[in-house]
DNA sequence: AGGGTGACCCGCT
DNA sequence: CAGCGGGCCACCC
């Protein structure tokens, strides 16, 4: 497993239970703001039960993707209290993960 | 070594 | 407001 993607893990690990987080956010998190798509890369290729990948979400506030299914993803997120609608986030700024410091 | 891919984002039409 | 195109970075053939 390469540096960057236990980066990206690491971050996920962090988000709390009932918040979410945007790709651009990890990215910006890791040290790696452009590298966006790479976050979503090492996501995709991720299957660790350990990781609440779902709580990563579009900056648009679509659920984006998920291993099991956008469907599944957004059924979580709602369970965990986050408000969805039409499998997007009507206002990502209500659950969004702040770590203050390296948020914009 | 070179080129193609993706769980994305931004700007322009 | 919706659609299209280009850019971006790490990874796999």
């Amino acid at each position: 497993m390469s540096g960057f993607a236990k980066k990206v893990y690491e971050a996920v690990k962090k988000i709390p239970r009932g918040r979410v987080a945007t790709y651009k956010d990890i990215a910006k998190f890791i040290g790696s703001p452009g590298a966006i798509r790479a976050v979503g890369g090492a996501l995709h290729k991720n299957h660790s039960p350990e990781i609440p990948c779902h709580r990563v979400v579009c900056s648009s506030g679509e659920a984006g993707g998920y291993n099991k299914g956008r469907r599944a993803k957004v059924k979580i997120l709602a369970s965990e209290g986050i408000k969805v609608q039409n499998g997007r986030l009507p206002d990502l700024t209500i659950f969004r993960w702040n770590p203050k410091k390296f948020l914009r």
